[in-house]
DNA sequence: CTGAAAGCGCTTACAG
DNA sequence: CTGAAAGCGCTTACAG
């Protein structure tokens, strides 16, 4: 019943043998310790009977091992993050790792406080997509020979291991995709971030304006905003703006408030203007016009994340730091094609 | 810089006093134990000095708390227990404890051994959403004084403490404003669950029929299934029965493949069929005509959840059990109201 | 083949 | 006011 009393030690009098010899049989080490048959049966034939349940925070700190993963995003309940977080999660638990999460909202400080903290609870691995300015304490960790995966957005001039994926050229495509159907004025929404994957962004569709000699016209906002304040930013740059026929929204989030303005202010999509979304989202797919979007991999990325992961983990694998880009989907639907 | 090396021992023999009374400063208790100013300035200074980091391995070994909360869903990436998720951890964050999550697409035996886990792990308690058949493996948990917050989904017959919303209730009163619009065939859509949210749900839909003195027909379709067979399940269900004017769906992403098989059968919401959902989404307030929805008050639930919790855990609270339920918002909208 | 013992880094009665 | 010591429940050289 009350399992949580027995340890090892009250096992191996009550067997009248060693510890060590408990250990060893429980962690399967018993053939390796040339333990007798007979003493490995009676022994787990014992645990059985009981129910014993190994103190893992014992075991932990003997081996130095948490079996714990510790992953830190910019907000768990985003429809890009929460997906990739469970997807994670199914496989890292397969491997038998536990995920702490923690969502930084993109607060540098925050970010670093609690990578200290997961790292004082001796987490094996980190899974990160960092803010900006996390390089000093990502160094860190990394010098304590501390396993971690960058994600979604990289940091420049870092050596570790990073999954995301091919920003400028996508967008690029997108944004190609926008001047053949003949949308004169594109402009562009984003962030005023300098994380790397923003900055791709931003720069797949300066160099497809470029390339066609057409004039960039960009919005920035800030992160920390909300849903309201970004929608009335949008309706007055289009109102002050009104040339734009064609806009490409950096984040799924931003194409939501912008999708608010444009209705609040009465515009047709795409004759008057014409929409496509970085990220995908259930709405783009069902609102009509439906929305053309750029699609991420989600299961691969994550599936590249973990991996990577533990083979440094479990393999302890020292192979150089891998930057692993994996395409995303141009899905090309009516919000971008004009009807004439 | 390598803090990693540096344990309570190694600044007791550099400062030349005893292990304990290092501890207790460090701790904050050298008060209590009438540390001298002095010595406690001293080994401040010296912390400070070299960055010491305790090790909450050995902590939580010695003390028996993990500073660890395990957070048990349905589904870590959806869109009502992503926002929980985010909120419960920036809530449990400040209190200084930290989230291990897990989600069990509601499959019980998956639940059962990673609460298993968990425990084994001492996280110091639990907040779970449980599938059906969980009550043997949570009063286990409960019995070992580790304290539990149910959230979403009763147990019946279980005395733990529970948050969630007034399922039959508002379900009530969303469908008699669909008989007040002068719907004539309500069905309900839902999940062949006998979890009690959804039995409350239920419940609530076929007492307003009974008001009434309606028909009730109801479609319930696998837990496990994936957004096509939904989709095409529902087409089937209303090409069926033809005489459906209006539909209340139990889920959000039941009515999002709802939306689709409208979608596709051409007909026209709300003058072919009336649509109601329970719990929002983005794509209700955005999408043309725009869904009435029954919101539930996420961020009120997660800070009851996890303040019930702490409660228990921190202040060691040993109350009755609370059964809370917050109520949830009826938010109308286009989809259900008749524009004759 | 098996056992005695040290060690992981903390906490906390207990004694003085 | 402070120190010596046991204990939390494991692992793992080491010795025989």
């Amino acid at each position: 019943m009350s399992n949580k009393k027995t340890s090892i030690n009250d096992i191996a009098k009550h067997l009248n043998v060693a510890k060590s010899t408990v250990s060893f049989i429980i962690n399967g080490k018993a053939e390796a310790h040339r333990i007798s048959k007979k003493q490995e049966q009676r022994v787990l034939a014992y645990i059985k009977e009981i129910g014993y349940k190994p103190n893992y925070i014992a075991k932990s700190l003997a081996t130095g091992k948490t079996n714990s993963i510790g992953l830190i995003v910019e907000n768990i309940g985003d429809s890009f993050f929460g997906p990739i977080a469970l997807m994670i999660e199914e496989r890292a638990k397969k491997s038998g790792y536990r995920i702490i999460y923690s969502s930084t909202r993109n607060n540098t400080d925050d970010a670093v406080s609690v990578l200290q903290l997961f790292k004082d609870t001796h987490v094996d691995g980190f899974i990160i997509a960092p803010p900006v300015q996390m390089e000093e304490a990502i160094t860190e960790v990394i010098h304590d020979k501390v396993p971690v995966v960058i994600f979604d957005r990289m940091l420049e001039g870092m050596d570790t291991d990073y999954v995301g994926t091919n920003n400028r050229e996508v967008v690029e495509e997108a944004c190609e995709h926008l001047l053949e159907q003949k949308f004169k004025n594109i402009a562009f929404i984003s962030l005023t971030s300098p994380q790397s994957q923003m900055r791709e962004r931003l720069e797949g569709y300066l160099q497809a304006m470029r390339k066609k000699e057409q004039t960039p016209t960009v919005l920035q906002m800030p992160y920390d905003s909300d849903r309201e304040s970004y929608t009335s930013e949008i309706i007055h740059f289009l109102q002050t703006n009104p040339a734009i026929d064609a806009v490409f929204f950096a984040t799924n989030y931003l194409c939501i408030s912008g999708l608010e303005a444009i209705r609040e202010m009465g515009k047709k999509i795409p004759d008057d203007i014409g929409i496509i979304a970085f990220d995908e989202h259930d709405l783009f797919r069902l609102f009509s016009p439906s929305i053309t979007a750029i699609v991420q991999p989600l299961e691969q990325l994550s599936t590249a994340i973990i991996k990577i992961l533990l083979d440094r983990i479990d393999k302890g694998s020292i192979a150089p730091h891998r930057h692993i880009t994996i395409p995303s989907t141009f899905v090309i639907r009516e919000s971008s094609v004009k009807k004439s």
